[in-house]
DNA sequence: TTACAGGTCTTGT
DNA sequence: ACAAGACCTGTA
């Protein structure tokens, strides 16, 4: 077990809602399951101000779900920039939005989750996603792992039980092209924000807003700020005309959109 | 029933 | 460059 102070900056419940995951569930009354790069973990729904406790021991934290968490970003620092801004509309999405983190998610199974996404609603997202998890079959504790892109028949995606849609195509070309060039998820790995950017807005099925969900998402890139509906419509509503500050929040760009999103759609 | 959902592709100016 | 329209489909 290891139990973590995050000092208020995390707070499970408003994770799972924040829609950058789509596999957090619910297990019992006080815990949350995770399933991530076929690792399992559960961690206990502790409010905002408490320590939260993880059912691992203190090398699997180090090894992996440290980065997962992004628990050695300073977000004490974030909230504070927020909270001397002046910008009162950011900070009451702040005030709704305290707690959540940006994680640091498999960059494969973060492609697919987004392009699925795309006008798409979060309940059919995670029915379509967690099909495929079962339909590949890879057990893991917790459940089923993510197919990688060598773990699935690419003909499965063509099957209509899995709610894919028009999407369906886009998904089997993914699969096939990433087994093919197995070297393309590291390479976008060592590429700048935005240069994995222009590279992944090349594939048939991945648009400017898709693609910054996987730089912020899969590849850690938090100058990323995916403008969907709710954001764009927060942007005109409260902020004429580019008046929003993004030069201010140069180098967490991607949390503000976070809190925005999340205060939005709440 | 009709409209909507964390957009993107295609086609026409 | 930019503006429509079309697009799968479960759910309210």
């Amino acid at each position: 077990m290891m139990k973590i102070d995050f000092k208020g900056t995390f707070d499970p419940v408003k994770i799972m809602k924040s829609g950058q995951c789509f596999r957090w569930k619910q297990v019992d009354e006080n815990h949350i399951g995770v399933i991530a790069s076929g690792k399992y973990i559960e961690m206990t729904m502790a409010k905002a101000q408490e320590p939260v406790t993880f059912s691992c021991n203190e090398e699997e934290w180090n090894g992996f779900w440290k980065a997962y968490f992004d628990a050695d970003r300073d977000y004490v620092k974030i909230g504070n920039l927020i909270e001397s801004s002046g910008d009162e509309h950011l900070m009451e999405a702040y005030g709704a939005g305290r707690g959540i983190r940006i994680l640091k998610q498999d960059l494969f199974e973060i492609i697919i989750s987004f392009m699925i996404s795309q006008n798409n609603n979060i309940t059919r997202i995670s029915r379509s996603i967690e099909l495929i998890c079962e339909r590949a079959g890879i057990k893991v504790r917790g459940g089923y792992k993510f197919p990688g892109p060598d773990e699935a028949d690419p003909k499965m995606f063509e099957e209509p039980s899995l709610g894919l849609g028009y999407r369906a195509p886009y998904i089997k070309e993914m699969y096939e092209f990433v087994s093919e060039n197995p070297n393309w998820l590291r390479e976008l790995e060592s590429f700048s924000f935005k240069d994995a950017y222009k590279e992944l807005i090349l594939r048939k099925g991945i648009g400017p807003k898709v693609a910054n969900c996987i730089c912020l998402f899969g590849l850690g890139h938090v100058n990323a700020f995916p403008i969907d509906t709710h954001v764009k419509q927060l942007l005109e509503k409260y902020y004429n005309k580019e008046e929003f500050d993004f030069k201010r929040y140069e180098g967490c760009l991607g949390i503000i959109q976070q809190f925005l999103f999340y205060y939005e759609i709440k």
